[in-house]
Parts: C-alpha cells; sequence; structure tokens
DNA sequence: GTAGCAGTTGAAGTTAACTTGAAGTCAAGG
DNA sequence: CCTTGACTTCAAGTTAACTTCAACTGCTAC
C-alpha cells in the first residue's frame, strides 16, 4: 500500500473497472502488467491513468480496437506527455464534432417533419436520413437504393 | 404484385431490410403478417412505413425493444394519424436533443482540456465526466466513488 | 498453521440484433 | 413433370465487452 506497484484489485477500486475487466483489457493488450514470483499481477500507477483514458475513450464512443490502436503509442509505464495528451485529445473531440454534427442534422430534419405529419410525404427526412448513424448501433448498415421511394408511397 | 399485400422478398427490395431481419422482427412483435394457403407471409403496404419507423427509430438510437413498445400502439394495418406521428416524432427529438446536449457538454469539457494538459489535474474533467453515456455502448456502468480522484493523483 | 479473502486460468455465459445453415415446401415457367 | 428460385422453420453462429464459474494457489492475520 502506497506503494509504486498496485495489486489488481486496488487498482479495480481506485478506478470503477471490476476486475475481470482489467485482466479482459490486459488480454487484449490495453494495459500491461508484471507478475511476482506468485504469479500475481501488479500495475505501475501509471495505469490508473491509463484505464481512466480508457473509460474517457469509451465515453466518446471508440471502441476497445481502437482504443487499444490510439493508446499503443502511449507509454504503459509512465505519465504520458502534454504532447502525448493534446494528440488523443484533440483527436477525440474532432469524433466528438462529427457525432454531434451528425445527431443535430438529424434532429433538425425531424424538427421540419412534427409539424406537416409529413409520414406520406416521399421528401419526409426522417425516411431519408442518409448515414447518418454509420458508426452507431450493433447491426449491419443497408445501402438503400431507390426502394426507398417505394417505402413511403401511398 | 402491385396488390395490397407484399411477399417477405418484396418487403425486404423496398425497404432496404433482409428477409431475415424482417422474419426477426415479426418474432419480437415490431411487424405482423398473415399467411397464404402455402404458409407463405402477406404484409399490408403499411408494414413498409412500419419498417421504415423501425430503421429510423434505431437511428434515433433506440433499441427494438423500446421501438416495440413505441410501436405498439401503431395501427399494424394501416397509415397511422397524424397525431400518431406527431406523439411518436417528437418523443423521439426530446430523445435527440437529450443525446445532443450530453455530447455537447463532454465535448466542451474536453475542449477545455486540451490546452492546458491536464492530465495529471484532479479537476480535469474527462476523468470526472458524470454518467454522460450512460445509455451509451454496451458494458456495465460503474458508480464511481471517491476513487476518481484517486485515479489522477501523481 | 490454518482460516479465509485475494488472486490465477480457461471456458462458458450474457445481450442485442441479426445472419447463416440445414432441410424441407411452395409456386411459376417450360 | 421437372427445375428453379423464393419461402418455411429452427438451431446455431456472430461481435463487443464483459461477467461468471470452477478449481486452484497465494497472502495475511490471528
Amino acid at each position: 500500500m502506497g506503494d509504486d506497484w498496485l495489486t489488481i484489485g486496488e487498482l479495480a477500486n481506485r478506478s470503477g473497472v471490476a476486475t475481470s475487466a482489467l485482466r479482459f483489457y490486459e488480454t487484449k493488450g490495453l494495459i500491461e502488467s508484471e507478475r511476482t514470483d506468485g504469479n500475481q499481477r501488479r500495475y505501475p500507477r501509471a495505469t490508473l491513468r491509463r484505464v481512466a483514458l480508457i473509460r474517457a475513450g469509451q465515453e466518446v464512443g471508440l471502441s476497445l480496437a481502437e482504443l487499444a490502436e490510439a493508446l499503443e503509442r502511449l507509454p504503459h509505464d509512465k505519465t504520458p506527455t502534454k504532447e502525448d495528451w493534446r494528440r488523443l485529445s484533440s483527436a477525440w473531440r474532432e469524433r466528438l464534432d462529427r457525432q454531434i454534427d451528425e445527431l443535430i442534422g438529424l434532429r433538425d430534419e425531424l424538427t421540419d417533419c412534427i409539424g406537416c405529419g409529413c409520414l406520406s410525404l416521399k421528401s419526409c427526412a426522417i425516411f431519408n436520413p442518409g448515414d447518418i448513424a454509420a458508426g452507431l448501433g450493433t447491426g449491419p448498415r443497408y445501402l438503400l437504393g431507390d426502394s426507398r421511394e417505394d417505402a413511403i408511397k401511398t
């Protein structure tokens, strides 16, 4: 305790991430550990910040795979430099900007629709939303052909 | 063809949703069909719009379960009224508004961080983002206690 | 030295939203 | 009649991000 190295339990308590998740992150190469003689993991203090970054990145919408890539260039065992940090955070900001723009576009289209009862109009924006949610959701995204028009006739 | 009833293949082509997905939606009660003598599905035309609504709802971030609830009160076999539509679309708009606000909040906090190199400051917003992404992502959300502060010391 | 909590591994389970496959049926054209 | 393509069902596979379980081993306190 108060040491330079954290057990997995300490790291879990302090980061708010379950031990099972931490082991999982380790299998994915997101974090690294040394082992004691008894084969237990010991994490350097800097891992705390690394885990915080991972959670923050997830909130920005990044997958663990993307995070693994982004964090690859950060040092595992020491505090990242300001430059490291600046690079990461501005990349994430751009991503957020894009997400926000897309949602605002969708909202504005939807707003136009609300008053007009345009459910039956082929110009209704909500039925032709572009590829706004390309990166969201689980399922596949379909490329819609002219069939869309068909969908709103009648 | 040109009939009031669509086969699953026609509905798939015209809605841009795979037949497997349509059958899946049906098992979830999102859409309904009649059967021919030969046990094949036949969908009323109105199902086209219903499917379009489902896809639109997904883009707003609704799960199929939520959509099932929302669509429960819409007629399966005829065009929804303006009132039906107004109710749905304004509920979705509110949801979008909330999502956008949350992302903007996160972005602003991140923006504040970029210049300051605050990676080591316990006040850094990105390490204390609140429950912004409560509804996003797959994993569980942890309630973070004072351990967060711990995470950014050093 | 022994109880009992923390840690270890690998495999299997979870949820959403589908897709894919197998094995068989229906419908339309020649 | 026969082929072909669309359709049927049900079961199992897919991906992400984990969690849960079983069967052990390590560490700390009394």
